[in-house]
DNA sequence: ACAATAAAGGACAAGCTTATCCGTTTTTAG
DNA sequence: CTAAAAACGGATAAGCTTGTCCTTTATTGT
């Protein structure tokens, strides 16, 4: 449902996240971090960088730095940025006499993206990073 | 985020509600009014059947036919007979102290995982083959 | 029993997602 | 100005989803 690249887009930015005061962070280190394959990590926030939810600096030194705070910056559009959630928007079939009224089955279908959206759009990564009772994403637990 | 086949399957059993009281309906058929590819329908109506959603009957006047009245079946069981909606049960890193206590982001995907599995749980097949003021599923609407 | 019909099942091809590799460009440091 | 670091970009491979084709098995009617 959640694709490979979406979910490895979200543990590199929350990556970020947790290295803010760090200055850029490079590629190698992150995938470390992340436990994503460093090649493909690479693909995956050049596209982050495109869409600006990352600046990249080349060279000694460089690596990738959030483009915005991350409590403005939601869960949503960095999914949208490597992957985005499509709704359905008009008749899968092609029917023309359907046109952008849907069907009651995809009325359902595209009600629940509607969701799936709404919570997405609404998470930051803020909040996604801690919360009171939970893990913190990318890191074993201080021991129990 | 559905995939090809759950499409595919949700129009075959949605077909399949229409000729109800038709006796067994073939595979081109249903190709034909869902506009599936015939040879890749033929596979998931397999899929279905295996699952108890449908019943097959080979031989001369076969064909297939739902195993349970339309409104018993819910969007849910057609969809996780072909391609199952899978939650997000344990953490995607196989960090072993997050175990099944997601971190908060992970819970948020399931969360909205959730969200959808509940909606496609509680959508009959009935409830989504005709709504007012909606065009019907697999037909061209009668001229406006 | 035989022939026709239709699903079942297996083997294989095309296309997209995920992943790897390597050369190029930019930036920094000395 | 040169060398090293690091992102950028292109080409290619592996794997899964989607799609095709053909043979086998089961059922029905004659």
């Amino acid at each position: 449902m959640f694709s490979q690249t979406q979910e490895y887009a979200l543990r590199a930015v929350i990556c970020l996240a947790n290295h803010v005061e760090d200055g850029p962070v490079g590629n190698p280190v992150i995938a470390a971090e992340t436990a994503v394959p460093p090649s493909y990590l690479s693909k995956v926030l050049q596209e982050l960088t495109r869409h600006g939810i990352l600046h990249s600096k080349r060279g000694v030194g460089g690596g990738f730095v959030l483009a915005h705070a991350a409590d403005e910056l939601s869960v949503l559009e960095v999914i949208n940025a490597v992957d985005p959630l499509k709704r359905i928007e008009s008749c899968p079939l092609g029917l023309k006499t359907h046109g952008t009224n849907l069907c009651p089955m995809h009325a359902r279908l595209d009600g629940a993206l509607s969701l799936v959206e709404d919570a997405l759009r609404n998470s930051t990564i803020q909040e996604v990073m801690s919360e009171p009772g939970r893990p913190l994403p990318l890191v074993e637990m201080p021991d129990a």
